[in-house]
DNA sequence: AAGTGGTCTAGACCACAAC
DNA sequence: TTGTGGTCTAGACCACTTT
């Protein structure tokens, strides 16, 4: 129960309730959770101070809201601070972004001997190339390269590419990730990039480079790199 | 100016309109922005409306509010999504989250021709190990095992081994990261680190593994190993 | 039509920091 | 003491989904 003698916030109080039904399974996954005027009327509070409970445990990935139906159980357990590690779509919808992705160009392509090595493939095949430039709120935030082998002839035909690949690789296409290699190397930006990413002129980028491994393939099925503006060296802490 | 009659709720114009001042330096960084009074009645909104808009800016790092004092601009532009891959602390930070982190073990330790691999030394030096667990709302999210060169001596002798030491890193150590390098690969978890991270039985765990090459030096100075249980398969995309 | 969450207002009292 | 953001209430109207 909640308890105005506390001087703990009612709506940290209500939390922290709200959160141990979902942990000891009263409420379980995907089932719906008591609407905001029960659990007004449960706790004797104003719907705001519902309304802020709830709206931190959907930030933290324990619950969502369908609009017009109610608020649902996502899962027990966190998966706090590695979402990024995975998908930058997924790290920004966290955090209650919302991100566009633009298909630039989208090519079957040749391979020299230096993108051989790029790719970490020992002999040539057909390759893939794929260029999104990356958004939010009408801010261009990364330049996106995707490089892939015959795999992409399917996500090519299936999906949609304007939403997040990792969605596609993870959830959709049945594949068993064996291995994530990353590089991140800090560099000054071309003058194209400049323009693409609407950089001031002394500002560096991030080169991230990442090769995902699938099905005991030993070579990368996907190559990626992301040219991303470095703001990283003065973020509030 | 914000408009009643438009299909946008009034929330997100006023975002937009405090946005667009700090985009255009009207209001620049670190100075302080109208008051919530004033905004509400600079715009004629309640209360709640103005909280919202500046809530959604707080979470996307623009501006950022200090108790009892006010509201300031912390920065010009987004840097959306990627200080998590060099930060957990941050990013469970940016999700207004907040993350404790215990000392396990902290040695001076020797190094054998199999570690000298792991840290890609090339020859044996000083080496100090730091282990530490990472607590969300008292559930273990991680198990963190760095190792340091002797670099680490200032690191232990002048700072908080239990906050951010990517923040250490980039903030007040004063060195150039020239280079991030990472590999993540799933495996089953010792009966140890079930112990550890709470785990039921079948769950698969991630190791996270992570260079830092600083100030030109060709070898890293700083080896560090996530173990962290795997969601990944089940994302709520 | 009924029920849900989404948006919004007006007002209140509080804790905190600065003067 | 004053002003700030933090918490909270009661009430209103809306858009959306299902019946």
């Amino acid at each position: 129960m909640v308890n105005r003698r506390k001087p703990i916030p009612l709506y940290l109080q209500l939390k922290e309730e709200i959160l141990e039904k979902i942990k000891k399974e009263k409420w379980t996954i995907d089932s719906q959770i008591p609407t905001e005027k029960e659990l007004m009327e449960s706790y004797n509070v104003g719907r705001a101070t519902v309304r802020e409970a709830v709206s931190i445990l959907v930030n933290e990935g324990y619950i969502y809201k369908k609009k017009g139906i109610g608020t649902f159980v996502a899962r027990k357990n966190p998966t706090y601070g590695f979402e990024p590690l995975i998908s930058l779509t997924y790290s920004l919808k966290a955090r209650g972004i919302r991100a566009y992705n633009k298909v630039v160009e989208k090519d079957k392509i040749h391979i020299d001997q230096l993108l051989l090595d790029k790719l970490k493939w020992t002999s040539t095949k057909e390759c893939y190339y794929l260029k999104r430039l990356r958004y939010v709120e009408n801010t261009p935030i990364a330049i996106e390269h995707s490089y892939f082998d015959e795999t992409f002839k399917k996500i090519d035909k299936e999906y949609d590419l304007t939403t997040s690949l990792a969605k596609i690789i993870i959830e959709d296409l049945n594949v068993n990730i064996d291995r994530v290699e990353q590089v991140i190397v800090p560099r000054k930006p071309k003058d194209m990039e400049k323009l693409e990413l609407n950089l001031e002129d002394d500002k560096l980028i991030l080169d991230l480079e990442r090769w995902i491994y699938i099905n005991n393939n030993p070579e990368p099925f996907y190559y990626l790199k992301f040219v991303i503006p470095s703001d990283i060296y003065n973020y509030p802490f």
